[in-house]
DNA sequence: CAAGTGACCCGCT
DNA sequence: CAGCGGGCCACTT
């Protein structure tokens, strides 16, 4: 008897299920909640976390933007709770900069969240 | 394997 | 407002 054959999934599903690691999944969510807020906005690690589907994955947004080369993603309107800029010394004056270069204002060290937080559409981050 | 660490967050002093 | 402790999870030591 002939081995009955066996189906095979889709490449794509199959890449997605089995290949690709689970952090890898959790990072691609993570660039493309970043992606989403426009200038002029931000948004806080943890919102871009649970946004994506990983709440509490914070500290692994931090991580990411760590780690990512810079150019791709608008790393400086990811911000901490509250409004309040993160990155130690150098760092810290860029992001402040680059958000004023956006007209986002500030109250003292924080942002005017409530004139710039930006506001996740739930139903576009529904994964496959 | 345990302990420490981090571009975090929240609650409580 | 500052500091501390606990919680979180992956990575490093």
């Amino acid at each position: 008897m002939p081995r009955p054959a066996r189906k095979r999934l889709p490449r794509e599903l199959e890449r997605r299920l089995l290949r690709v690691p689970k952090s890898a999944r959790r990072d691609a969510a993570f660039r493309k909640a970043i992606h989403q807020i426009p200038r002029g906005k931000v948004a806080t690690y943890g919102q871009v976390a649970a946004a994506a589907g990983y709440p509490l994955y914070h500290r692994h947004v931090a991580r990411l933007l760590r780690n990512e080369p810079p150019g791709r993603l608008p790393w400086h309107r990811v911000v901490g709770a509250g409004g309040e800029i993160k990155l130690r010394y150098d760092a810290g004056i860029e992001q402040r900069m680059r958000l004023e270069m956006e007209g986002v204002r500030f109250r003292g060290k924080r942002i005017d969240m409530e004139a710039h937080q930006h506001r996740f559409r739930p139903w576009e981050f529904e994964e496959f």
